[in-house]
DNA sequence: TGTATAGACTAACAATTGTTAGTTTTGTAG
DNA sequence: CTACAAAACTAACAATTGTTAGTCTATACA
């Protein structure tokens, strides 16, 4: 692990407990036990920090979305099941770069806002595709493909603010629950 | 309107919009055309706009929900497809302030932050109590009630970031598609 | 041994921050 | 018309911001 890499994770821990304006520079250098200038032998500036989470995390979630609605082989529920897994895994391996990518991309400016937008649109669009399909085939309930999509996916979104705290339940059995509701429901 | 409604309102979509740090009373100020010392006539601090428009929104969604609760003559369903509602017409209403209030918490300080999570708190142990009842009377799937409960207040949570866009749906047929999906389940 | 490079440092910068003090303007009630 | 309060203003403050320039030090390689 590089130096840099290391910045990044202190970083990105600090900005998902107090957001990206509210830590400043003195702020990461000093968890990485440096003096602020230093920060600029590894890295060109703040925002240049903000934009490598992000991305990295945001191209994750593309490229497994992409692998998983290109195999043949997946039924519409094998796939939602592998999206499920892939939201709980990530949320578990690094919540707080899922805080930050949630809630502080707001402050990507210029090319890394677009590029970011371009990541959720192709998300959301890969998504979309295995839900209208899903109705199109009758084994997805027929109803509003968007109330659909956004049920299911700000439910995942947001499985990093508590799914660490549900340490009783195995990963299995949490996978086995939340699938369970998010699919059938709980009536 | 008093002249600080207006400024809190004008505060609240400018939070939604950048976040707490990254808007100045300057911003604040100019929003609603005065300098930004003026503000000070009519609020004691940037803390304190925050603290307005986020305890103003939690106490709303508990006093209801505690309504909701303890209404005899409504069924476990019944209960529920009522918070659902309650979280459309605030998500419809005010979308900017529930960003606030779901992303800007953090920069609560001192009291106000301990009312908060009070609220908070209260909230999701009435949703909480929804639940777990519902699984002892057998009318909600025997499943971990915290992943019901937050699978289902994730969704609702973040309404706000998606209910404006869906125009073409009536309230009412959103409602019914939104509860369907979340009690129902799409399989 | 000499030298180049990576990575730390100190010091400083211009801009911006929330807030205060003191003053002037505006509108209203007597 | 006067008096007063509400609400605007100007000016300034100390602190903090991201970033740059220039320097020093240690390690690796010739």
């Amino acid at each position: 692990m590089t130096r840099r890499d290391e910045i990044i994770i202190q970083a990105g821990l600090l900005f998902s407990l107090k957001g990206y304006s509210a830590v400043s520079m003195r702020d990461i250098a000093k968890a990485v036990d440096i003096k602020a200038a230093s920060l600029y032998n590894h890295l060109s500036s703040k925002q240049a920090i903000l934009e490598a989470i992000i991305l990295n995390l945001a191209n994750t979630f593309v490229n497994h979305i992409q692998r998983v609605n290109q195999n043949p082989s997946f039924s519409t529920r094998q796939k939602l099941s592998e999206i499920i897994q892939q939201h709980i895994d990530l949320s578990l391996q690094q919540p707080e770069n899922l805080a930050v990518l949630n809630t502080e991309w707001i402050h990507l400016n210029g090319e890394a806002l677009t590029d970011f937008k371009a990541l959720r649109f192709d998300y959301e669009q890969e998504f979309r595709q295995i839900i209208t399909y899903g109705i199109s085939e009758k084994s997805i309930a027929h109803r509003d493909p968007e109330v659909i999509l956004f049920s299911i996916l700000s439910t995942l979104r947001t499985l990093n603010l508590w799914v660490a705290k549900r340490k009783h339940l195995s990963v299995d059995d949490l996978k086995a629950d939340l699938e369970a509701t998010l699919l059938n429901g709980v009536f």
